[in-house]
DNA sequence: AGCACGCCGACT
DNA sequence: GTCGGCGTGCTC
């Protein structure tokens, strides 16, 4: 008989992804002593140079080779069961290789904090209570009220808390303070039980209009196996109603509910009607929240427990065992994108996990993003459209004022002040809205509206502007670099209008508060609503008064303001000729959105939109055909250009304290990627960011893009360790952004 | 990323 | 004479 084959050894080496910039492994033995077996997934506390950190098991690999380096034995395995399993690990590993960032670092992003600290996974347990020995003696003698009540019904038996709530909503009463009279007496207690599982007591919404209905039953049919759905609904036609429904279902059939929801629309007026009408707990994620309580969320959905979350976009990492659906709020919204650190995309790799989970997502808008329209128009998104308005809401009617020579105050022309006193003296309420949105500033003739476009490769139709750098004195092209000292005059009119940026809020804040002086003026923007619900407290505080609402973002949507009649936009013509690509589509949703808060009440609503290119086709062809036709048209530039959903785009960038060191840095990468790169592959760069983001530093970049992603991740796996090991690596900050959105 | 080690200026 | 600047090197 031959000899039998060495049997393999047993894996003894745990390979573990620590959150550390670096794109490797790290291998240490077994931990010794008898903690939880080492798995896959499981987190293990290890030593690391002088101090310890605490990681994922990635793989488990036999015993090492002699040539490897001494291994270290990991400290202890923290998870009897692992933490990262099924579904979730592998779309995480597929993120890290998506990103090109380090498995450790993405793993940790995807806990909450004190998981990632190497916190145990909290309990998820209810709470009841429960009479004590002598609560139960004691009950006769209590006197009649609302402890001996609360007693009375405990006799029967411990009572959980979230049904004491609900029989308070049903008939209110303050059971709570009853039970800590008698937990003070010592006759009753609080005791964990076991997470609840009470069937869903869905209350009835209102009946679905036949495009909810249609949508619905779209839904409905779709449940089985991954299903993309692009609910394309204007403004008040009720897409959360249609999410309510595909929620209840999903719930019926026992399943989790995953919500996504851009930042600002996380309220608790939503969660309150999630709330009511699905009948379940129904729990929110966003950074409001404790460590302890995100932890917690998360416990409860790896165990199965929550049966709908409600999130912004860290919620998009939750385990979900039990998954049945997803939805996507405000799909186009760019708060899913994270700026920094891991820059992962959460309705991307939402739909990365609806796919491996096989099952159906929502992505919702009524402006939904071109990537998106894109994906519906070429099939892979069924397209359900929500076009009724509900209730008897008018589209208000849209009115453009053309500022060139006029005089301006605060960046407010006479047209736009006298329509906001003739809007108040009826009792109104005004809007008025400041598109600031950090787009890199251009140059604009107030005279005639000319904006500085690159002589050297202008496009015939829209050009290509040049941003405005060393602080207005220079111009620069971002899409070859050319530079020129700006001009003193404009060079159309002669006129010596030339600006770089508009005023800002607290400018034109200033400028309402001098000229209304007798309504109140609130001012509404980062500065002064930092607070989750700081805006709804704004808001509800100015209530229906006359007056005036001055800010930015934050007032596109929230709350509705039913006396609102006249809104006002200021600040679009930085949109209209911003080189960032997506600035237009930015703005085409904006203005929509801003649109949608007048007029939604019976009351006809007016928009003014000051600008000083009327005639400007972004704005003629949103007027005349709404979002649609300007998708349709942008779609059109963006192929001809070569921008997404067409293209492909990754950006490197770096900041030093001199920009040379940085611009040599990305000379350098540029050089590691052009070595084998595709033929497809265009790089631009590297070329000075025009907004540095600290004081003191100064930003660069480098554009890769292609047509086909696999040219580009190619490029990128190809050149990345070359890149790690440049010497200037460790000089910079520098950092890549696959899927940019922001391009300045 | 941390955190060490390692060589050159103004201070108890 | 020291305390401390941050340059480069490593972490299984």
């Amino acid at each position: 008989m031959p000899p039998a084959p060495p049997k393999p050894p047993a894996p003894n080496v745990l390979r573990v992804a620590l959150p550390l910039p670096l794109p490797r492994l790290f291998d240490y033995l077994m931990p010794a002593g008898d903690g939880p077996t080492a798995g896959v997934g499981s987190r293990v506390r290890v030593p690391f140079g002088p101090r310890e950190r605490v990681g994922v098991i990635a793989t488990l690999a036999p015993a090492a080779e002699d040539d490897a380096p001494a291994l270290k034995p990991a400290l202890a395995v923290l998870d009897a069961e692992p933490l990262f399993a099924g579904e979730l690990l592998d779309s995480l590993r597929w993120l890290a290789r998506y990103l090109h960032a380090p498995l450790g670092e993405v793993l940790a992003t995807a806990l909450p904090g004190p998981l990632r600290h190497g916190e145990p996974l909290p309990d998820t347990h209810d709470w009841a209570w429960q009479l004590t020995e002598a609560g139960r003696t004691a009950v006769d003698g209590l006197r009649s009220g609302r402890p001996r009540r609360l007693a009375e019904r405990l006799l029967a038996g411990p009572l959980d808390e979230a049904t004491l709530d609900d029989d308070a909503a049903q008939a209110p009463a303050d059971w709570r303070s009853a039970a800590r009279s008698l937990a003070r007496r010592g006759l009753a207690e609080r005791v964990a039980i076991p997470p609840s599982q009470r069937a869903p007591r869905p209350q009835p919404g209102p009946t679905p209009n036949p495009q909810q209905q249609a949508a619905i039953d779209a839904l409905l049919a779709g449940t089985d196996g991954f299903a993309p759905f692009l609910l394309d609904g204007v403004t008040g036609s009720g897409k959360t109603e249609v999410y309510l429904h595909a929620i209840a279902d999903c719930l019926a059939r026992g399943r989790q509910a995953l919500v996504l929801v851009p930042e600002i629309g996380l309220t608790p007026q939503l969660l309150a009607r999630f709330r009511a009408r699905l009948g379940v707990p129904v729990h929110a994620l966003h950074s409001g929240l404790s460590d302890g309580e995100r932890a917690r969320t998360w416990a409860a959905c790896r165990r199965g427990e929550a049966r709908v979350v409600v999130g912004t976009r860290s919620a998009v990492f939750l385990p979900l065992p039990k998954a049945g659906l997803i939805v996507i709020d405000e799909e186009h919204d760019g708060s899913f994108k994270q700026l920094d650190g891991i820059r992962y995309h959460a309705r991307d790799f939402a739909l990365v996990r609806a796919r491996a989970l096989a099952v159906p997502i929502v992505l919702g808008s009524a402006t939904p993003s071109l990537e998106s329209l894109r994906n519906a128009r070429t099939g892979r998104y069924t397209h359900l459209r929500l076009q009724q308005r509900a209730g008897n809401a008018r589209p208000p009617a849209v009115r453009v004022i053309d500022v060139r020579k006029r005089p301006l105050q605060a960046g407010l022309s006479p047209e736009l002040l006298d329509a906001i006193g003739r809007a108040l003296d009826a009792g109104g309420q005004v809007l008025v809205f400041k598109n600031r949105r950090g787009y890199a500033p251009v140059l604009l003739c107030h005279d005639c509206g000319w904006s500085a476009q690159c002589p050297r490769c202008s496009l015939p139709e829209q050009g290509t502007p040049m941003t405005v750098h060393a602080g207005g004195r220079r111009l620069q092209c971002h899409h070859c670099g050319a530079r020129r000292p700006a001009p003193n005059a404009c060079p159309d009119c002669g006129g010596l209008a030339l600006q770089s940026q508009g005023a800002g809020t607290e400018r034109i804040e200033e400028a309402l508060r001098a000229r209304f002086a007798d309504v109140p003026v609130l001012r509404i923007d980062r500065g002064t609503t930092r607070r989750r619900d700081a805006l709804e407290q704004h808001l509800a505080q100015f209530g229906d008064t006359r007056g005036i609402l001055v800010g930015t973002q934050m007032l596109a949507k929230g709350h509705d303001l039913p006396n609102l009649t006249l809104v006002a936009v200021v600040g679009i013509d930085e949109g209209l000729f911003s080189a960032d690509f997506r600035a237009p589509e930015k703005l085409a949703q904006l203005l929509i959105q801003v649109a949608g808060r007048a007029g939604r009440a019976d009351k006809a609503g007016q928009v003014l939109l000051q600008t000083h290119h009327p005639e400007h086709p972004l704005l003629a062809t949103l007027l005349s055909g709404g979002y649609g036709a300007f998708a349709e048209l942008e779609l059109e530039q963006r192929e001809a250009a070569g921008f997404p959903p067409f293209a492909h785009l990754a950006m490197l960038r770096a900041e030093a304290k001199q920009v040379e060191v940085a611009n040599d840095f990305l000379q350098a990468v540029r050089g590691c990627i052009e070595r084998d790169a595709d033929r497809t592959l265009e790089i631009s760069g590297p070329l000075p960011a025009p907004m540095p983001r600290r004081a003191g530093y100064q930003r660069v970049q480098l554009l890769l893009s292609a047509p086909e992603r696999r040219a580009l991740h190619g490029a990128l796996d190809a050149a990345l360790p070359a890149i790690h090991a440049l010497p200037g690596a460790r000089k910079v900050r520098w950092s890549l952004d696959v899927d940019p959105v922001d391009l300045y």
